[in-house]
DNA sequence: CCATGTGAACCGGTTCACAGCG
DNA sequence: CGCTGTGAACCGGTTCACATGG
């Protein structure tokens, strides 16, 4: 290939999601044109850092100008591969699933939950958003059908290793894991983790700090 | 205070509250004693990582042995302040808004939720686990009466930021936000954000390097 | 002898300041 | 003249190797 192929840091990619977000934003409200400072405003990061994260997709802005919003928000769209379709299982329809099953963000950004699994059986045969809630017993089956490459965990803790196990057996090379739990997986499958009551923990105790720290808040270092 | 004050990183003090949860799972599970090594296993660590952050406790192991399951459990616990109990309000009771009303796993680690806030009528006066419903109107009136200062945002991104304002002005101080979209707040106040769809996003583009990357899969470095 | 605790090298990412260019 | 693009300093966090001590 004669593509440059500059690998993007991964704190890159997660931020040019955003402004891929905000972009369309804009582009819905009939703007054509941004500055860094106002994109980084909105996606609440410095302006200098976005400058930086879009040199990653080379020059894409005019100088002394800002960037073209349709422009930028389609390249950005390329780099990220959201023009192709992603399919994606989900195992464990509780409340979590259930959010995650419905929730429209997912569609426009190229991903589509293309079977929905849970243990119990009174789950199975429920539909949501359209969907049938299938068996476990139907995963690897699906899987293979639809040649799905990313799997969302949502059950509890205590079967999310091996509903981890099955979906890697099946062929899932990439994992989403909300179970509060570590996974063990293979070497070539990525796992991310997202935690909730870890991110509640994080929380109370910067402001438990921030609160103890300084009694008369503000200016106690100067 | 003769405390020594060593300001733990955010990075630790995340890891800390998973290095807890773990602790709490031996100890339910009859194990009195743990080594580095075993214990960043079960946490998806690497066990010099771990160390070092134990480090920030002081000493707390047994060197030529590992650490007592008990005491590591309750000094972390210590540390991060899980024995307080937090009053914490959610305001957008969705799918997943009543996911976290309704997941355990906050209980245990000292968050509970004081008030659910909704803005549909026909969502007020509903219960999830054994908690009302209210009207977006009796938030003031909460956190004032509750002395809550964790605020969990679970609405549609459109109106994030009034809801945001109404928590600042409120009082609430640290915000956890599930919207996807960049909130503005006032520096004291400490906002987190978390973005499913920017997980999703982050997943499948390293998905796709890695699948590009090296048709031959591995030992193409060496 | 073994696992902890830690100083020091290392690395990715962020911030800054300014050069480049419309 | 203004805003983009970027090299260079900076910083927090991670990894490594080893000293420490039961």
């Amino acid at each position: 290939m004669t593509q440059p192929r500059p690998r993007i840091p991964e704190a890159t990619v997660a931020r040019l999601a955003v402004y891929l977000r905000v972009l369309s934003g804009l582009a819905d409200a009939g703007r054509s044109n941004v500055s860094s400072g106002e994109l980084a405003s909105a996606a609440g990061v410095n302006p200098a850092g976005l400058r930086k994260d879009l040199s990653h997709l080379g020059p894409c802005g005019v100088r002394g100008v800002g960037y073209e919003v349709a422009t930028l928000r389609d390249r950005i769209a390329r780099v990220l591969g959201v023009e192709r379709s992603r399919a994606c299982v989900l195992v464990g329809i509780g409340n979590l699933g259930t959010a995650l099953a419905g929730y429209g963000g997912f569609g426009s950004r190229g991903f589509r939950f293309v079977g929905l699994f849970d243990a119990a059986p009174g789950r199975v045969g429920q539909r949501i958003g359209g969907q049938l809630v299938r068996p476990l017993a139907e995963l690897d089956e699906v899987v293979a059908a639809t040649a799905a490459t990313i799997g969302v965990i949502a059950t509890p803790a205590d079967v999310a290793q091996s509903v981890c196990d099955r979906l890697t057996a099946a062929g899932v090379r990439s994992i989403l894991n909300f179970a509060p739990m570590a996974l063990a997986a293979p070497a070539e499958v990525d796992v991310r983790q997202v935690d909730l009551s870890v991110e509640l923990q994080v929380l109370a105790f910067l402001g438990q700090q921030r609160g103890t720290a300084a009694p008369t808040t503000v200016e106690v270092t100067a």
